[in-house]
DNA sequence: ATCGCGTGATTAAACGATTAATCAGCCGAT
DNA sequence: ATCGGCTGATTAATCGTTTAATCACGCGAT
């Protein structure tokens, strides 16, 4: 739009030096001497220049925009990644493009090259299952699971679970069911991984996969777990926070108090976390750190970049790639039933009487 | 970035015209014979030609771009916002650049700053009390409430809470607590004020707002609904489905089933509406219907405006400015307990037995 | 005294698109 | 036969910044 601030060549005048000059100046890059340099700082921040982005844009092929482009928006973990992003690439100068694919992969395509036709200089994509990151024309920083090929820089979901498990583990909880969405997600696949990895001998674990239930029974159906509290589970370690959601509330619908008769926990501590009775104990990603990191190296391979070059596809890479995830101990898991007179929960919640019968 | 893409000029070349011809061809703006026209179009689509914004932005003053800028990124409203004007704009051929103010006042003056510097073409504003949107140098539309002097498009929340008060009315509830996070937001004034104009003469309605209770007892603390169902309050009025999970889990806790023996209800159809036990009869905005208000407003003040104007302050009208909002009937309200053996909720879920004393 | 060199600044071209001004034909009317 | 007007295209300027090339000048060395 129509810029209201002076440009380079008003400072230019007002100072009676050229243009270059004070571009130089500016710039710290050409030959300028020092008292001039001064002068000519002191006048543009007095005169609150604000160089124009679609000037140099058009003389070096830089815009100074990031895209991020997000499988699913709609995922509540948006907005975490989203603040961390804009505020990493914030800091660094640059700004950020949002580009939505409403969980449809040729809609992703599209949205990712909408963005490229914008001329960001770089993107950083949360892949989904599916997601192809083939031949963007920049460089390219990928957040998802550290044990997926070609991945930046992402929380050590693995850790994450294996922490969630040793929390149940202290607690005394022996049957664990694992409630996930869909097997074939990285992040999913990590989490609960590093759960049933710290349940070796004398441990119980199995796995519910929402999605294929769902397809069965239809979109928010029950997951039965009343009946598998009778089956002697004691602890629902969900994948995240929605699934603990849905888990919690199903277990007080059927009178299961938690954590009294059952334990729940989630992943990473979503909004409602703090807020619902019990309070859910989760882990949480540090965005971040995570995000500060994926935005650093994206910049370093954008500075880096030849303009004109051919581009190797593959995405960057940092040097850190796996950033741990943080316990978030509250109230919504405790010690089994059977271990209910020895331990006690964090909560002062009046004890309720167990009620009605299983399904 | 180094567009990979052809040129004007490359078009110009090939054809064995001047760039301005293909400018105007493609434009549709100069005077070009019909048939050169076409020719134009047939090789600039096979070369896959996309103009360059850098170019463009700076000849003609318009970047493409608009802002979207929310006070807290975090409220878990904003995906569908973001996905909303992701796609209104972009099928205005129009990006969406980001702003966060993490709910800070000041971050956000820097933030809508930020965007203007990056020459937005114009702004879409979700304010919160406290928002400062004067004398920002370009287009902006507001989405807040029909009822704010300055909104250009809103979901019409007072109606929104007529229809979740009808509802409960029908239903046959005669006290009905509202619960709300705090009384200087204008939407939340509205929908609490919205669901009071229904109940007159021989009903009871109060208000129970948690900032300030948090301010006293601490973050996540318990709201007391127990106490409230003694006092004969049959149905919670939630002003955000965030509030009205945790009022459904608070009473799940205490051994009060939902919808049986108290009614919970959103607004806003958030992620979790439909997955919990019992789901969540709420109130959901058409924000697709609302985004594309705004952004067409926006888009027509931009291209009206005179790119060298003085700029009138406010922000743009549009049309309509009150968008409906549609009643979502699910289980966590029924009928009150005195109604309970004439009416039946839909769900199926085993009946609980009451348990534990009110603290 | 001249050459070479380093310093500090200027000139001018370039990025890619848009657009006002101009121009070459051509046809019909005076 | 000449002029005016219309059409379809070209020229050239412009947006604001960066940067390679150039220039003026003073100073020490040959």
């Amino acid at each position: 739009m129509a810029r209201s601030g002076p440009k380079l060549t008003r400072i230019a005048r007002t100072l009676g030096v050229s243009a270059a000059t004070v571009s130089n100046a500016l710039s710290g890059k050409g030959r300028v001497s020092a008292e001039m340099a001064e002068k000519i700082r002191a006048t543009a921040a007095e005169l609150g220049y604000v160089p124009s982005q679609a000037g140099r844009a058009l003389r070096t092929g830089r815009t100074g925009v990031i895209g991020l482009v997000l499988p699913d928006i709609a995922n509540p973990l948006f907005p975490q990644i989203a603040q961390a992003i804009e505020l990493a690439a914030s800091s660094s100068g640059y700004g950020v493009l949002i580009a939505d694919s409403r969980g449809d992969v040729s809609t992703q395509t599209k949205a990712i090259e909408r963005l490229i036709d914008r001329d960001v200089d770089g993107l950083v994509i949360v892949p989904r299952r599916g997601t192809r990151i083939a031949d963007v024309g920049c460089p390219v920083a990928v957040i998802d699971t550290p044990s997926t090929p070609g991945n930046t820089v992402a929380a050590d979901h693995w850790g994450g679970g294996r922490q969630i498990a040793e929390h149940l583990k202290a607690l005394g909880h022996r049957r664990v069911l694992i409630i996930g969405n869909n097997p074939a997600s990285n992040v999913q696949n990590d989490r609960s991984g590093g759960i049933r990895s710290v349940f070796g001998e004398g441990y119980h674990t199995d796995t519910l996969w929402i999605e294929p239930l769902e397809k069965a029974s239809g979109k928010g159906c029950l997951l039965g777990l009343a009946e598998k509290v009778a089956e002697g589970y004691t602890a629902f370690a969900c994948i995240s926070d929605l699934h603990a959601l849905r888990a919690l509330t199903e277990l007080q619908r059927a009178g299961i108090t938690v954590p009294e008769k059952a334990s729940v926990t989630g992943f990473d501590d979503l909004i409602w976390a703090p807020v619902i009775t019990p309070a859910l104990t989760t882990a949480r990603m540090d965005m971040t750190e995570i995000a500060a990191i994926a935005v650093a190296a994206l910049v370093k391979a954008i500075s880096e970049r030849d303009p004109s070059d051919p581009l190797i596809g593959a995405p960057v890479t940092a040097e850190t790639s796996k950033v741990p995830m943080h316990l978030v101990v509250r109230q919504s898991a405790a010690a089994p039933p059977a271990f209910q007179s020895v331990q006690t929960t964090a909560t002062a919640v009046t004890p309720v009487i167990e009620g009605g019968p299983q399904p």
